[in-house]
DNA sequence: TTTT
DNA sequence: TTTT
């Protein structure tokens, strides 16, 4: 049986606004970060909180939906699937991973009222939200695939970022 | 709220026999990989295969029973969380990020029969194999909080992989 | 291999306040539903939203952490598994069946200033909220199991509502 | 935000051949049974097992995969949602509820050469499965919007099982 | 480096 | 770089 299960579920906070490109080719693709907290007891009993950084990459549709309604802050739920993509250190030429997920499915969580940074336009669309999610939920699933030839090459945008030697 | 939800879950099939390590502290480590495979049509309409590979890393009572029981080719359900560790290049002297899957739950799926290299000893434990399943995933749970303090640098069976510029 | 999956996964909003009750044998267990919305387009394309709604319930510390912490209204993440209980409906004699998600984790969502009827009482307890989740997604776990043996009839508040012939 | 997540998966064995039938306007409906196995250990600390049956429904091209591919017996990941139907019990007279998964992705799991009553015809379709799979998704997905307007009446094949006092 |  |  030739398939699997790759699919990553998050409930986060953007650590950034995403930011929208278009490749060569026209499409759509929207980059951002999405933090997740987690509580723990450390050994000698005291509460700790870690952080976990992950990169979320969009396609499509649901890209522009990203961009358009996402912000710095802002609460989401996110589901897709993991992806390890390769490119070349310019610095040292050598051969460098960064595993991202590939955004099939957003939810905003929380009130939009409630969140800073959203509601600036006052024009948050609520009879439209639906119809746009769904559309982009559907990009998202179609774009997965068309997109499997785009080049594993960073994008412009990256690697400015690279020099920083941060993972996004 | 100060909480999220970071789960990722796999099905695939083991790249490697996992291998387990000690560490100073006196915890069990599991170290292996998983093959998702996912099929797709490209832009002419042909069917293409990608496989994609995730890094996953049991602790506790849970390493041991995948030590014990996966074995490279093995069909399993893997569930656990996003970390991305860092760790220094030693060549290059950069800090360097590596996404692995924490991972609090696993099934052995298929038939044992029917896995290469898996019933060699001819005693697969049956009878006890919910129970070591059951303990795993608390194990597996339990470990993931007092391993937050385990050193970011990477184990010393990881260096040799490291010269190779692999992810895993 | 005699093991599985079974996880239900929501997003949605709580449509009645968690009842606690104690068991005969002093287990904690909490009551409450929750609803999910889907948008959709019909045949006409026009934008539909449907509700679907969920029974759910929780055990121990997590029932607790559950009735404290949680009102009608409030957006939660909520994890766990299906079961499907049967009783005796009274009226009729026949045996009846009710499927519900026995709840291992919860996260609530959104700022609880945002939420009506959250935080009437001022003490939202910040510090505490971590381990409370914590505890509580150890006790969720815990606690099914011991529970296998509670008895299936349905617990008294529920009767009254069979009479409505809703289905929670 | 009107939106939510209502998402549930399974690794368990199908109890049942899946049933195909047609709806008046043409749909292909497939019907099955799916059961999880869960160990535990009880109050007197023996390993117990439950198991916990699922009535799943798969709507268009990915009820006719189901129903080609799928036998009793066969292990399987399913993926999709949950949704509460009513319909009126002939006998009493009363409303009654049945909990299904909406399936929107199924994968076969282990070896088919493995599973009983499977490979009976000897052509299990090697080169076609991705594609089939693949379709089978998207249909899955857009067959569950669509189907929004289905009659909520049992399907004439329940009514009998009713009889049996079984939950399906 | 897996599997079909 | 988020949030509580």
């Amino acid at each position: 049986m030739a398939r699997g299960l790759n699919k990553a579920m998050l409930i986060g906070h953007l650590g950034t606004d995403p930011e929208l490109r278009v490749t060569p080719s026209g499409q759509s693709v929207a980059n951002f970060t999405v933090a997740t907290n987690e509580s723990f007891k450390d050994s000698s009993g005291n509460l700790q909180e870690r952080t976990e950084w992950h990169r979320i990459v969009a396609w499509g549709r649901l890209a522009e939906i990203c961009q358009q309604y996402l912000k710095k802050g802002r609460q989401v739920y996110i589901e897709g699937k993991l992806q390890t993509r390769s490119w070349d250190d310019q610095k040292t030429g050598e051969k460098r991973y960064t595993t991202e997920i590939v955004c099939s499915d957003m939810q905003m969580l929380g009130s939009p009222r409630d969140q800073g940074g959203f509601n600036q336009g006052g024009n948050y669309p609520q009879g439209n939200t639906g119809q746009a999610y769904g559309g982009g939920n559907f990009q998202g699933r179609d774009q997965q695939q068309q997109n499997s030839g785009y080049p594993s090459s960073p994008p412009g945008g990256m690697q400015e970022q690279e020099k920083d030697d941060l993972p996004f």
